[in-house]
DNA sequence: TTTTAATTCTACCTTTAAGTAGTAATTAAA
DNA sequence: TTTAATTACTACTTAAAGGTAGAATTAAAA
């Protein structure tokens, strides 16, 4: 019942370099460091979000990465489905049926409403919103 | 964002065995067709079940399993918990800090509504509460 | 007593997520 | 132009979840 890590990091990176404004370009290393997130492991990641157009990418010596959209623009519901981890409407808590209420299964009545918050909570969190949030973030 | 194979399967076996009162003796044939969960699994979880005291066996020809407590006794979380899936208090959707609310992640407020909504849901169905509540279980 | 239908045990296989390693490509500074 | 610092690519390894196979054990029925 939690995201997966893929999806963790990534929502940390995002959220770190949305925090740093001043900061115009950020390099592999310091993204590691600072989250404390594998390097090579980090580097795979950045490259999904290079590829999904919410990173521009840098190359070269004094190359790094940055926002391509700004933070405001990207919620994190976008995040997770680059990493196909995003809550599907018809995502059945017991694994059956399909959520259309058609045929529900034992604990649909009950889960419709953390479903639907967390949702929203990801459909409507911006890296805008929760930039600045965390305190060791 | 989903409950592990092992744990679904394993509340949907105690539901049916729940929702069946005028049988008393289920086989792991009968649970593996009924439920179409297969057959080696199946035992495979009803051993762990059996272990955590919430299923009784009985071996040989004629044998099979039944439940050992009542069925307002046992709870969703319960069931979970042999599987180590429920929803821990100190569990962060970021997968940083703990939870204490000193040190929020930038999801913090957001997460703790819908995993005290989960948290309750998961701790307050017992198997009487969900038995019977699927159309096609 | 033998057979048969059931659970239990031990071990293995498969798939996916998570993480690591090495090298190539790029580009600015020295 | 060389070097150093950076991202990008390809491939491998590890760990955990999910699933399978087969033989051992049990006990009722025939
Ligand atoms: S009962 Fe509801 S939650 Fe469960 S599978 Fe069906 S639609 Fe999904
Ligand atoms: S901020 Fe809240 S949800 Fe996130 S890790 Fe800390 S305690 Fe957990």
């Amino acid at each position: 019942m939690k995201l997966n890590n893929t999806s963790q990091y990534a929502i940390r990176i995002l959220a770190y370099i949305a925090d740093h404004k001043e900061k115009t370009l950020f390099s592999a290393t310091e993204l590691s460091n600072e989250l404390s997130i594998p390097y090579k492991f980090l580097t795979k990641i950045m490259t999904e979000l290079v590829k999904a157009d919410f990173i521009e990418s840098i190359r070269g010596r004094e190359g790094g990465f940055k926002l391509k959209k700004d933070a405001s623009e990207i919620k994190v519901d976008d995040i997770l489905n680059i990493f196909n981890d995003s809550i599907k409407d018809e995502e059945c808590i017991l694994g059956i049926g399909f959520c259309n209420g058609m045929c529900k299964c034992a604990l649909h009545d009950q889960w419709m409403e953390p479903k639907l918050l967390m949702q929203r909570m990801f459909r409507e969190s911006s890296l805008r919103d929760i930039a600045g949030k965390g305190c060791k973030i």
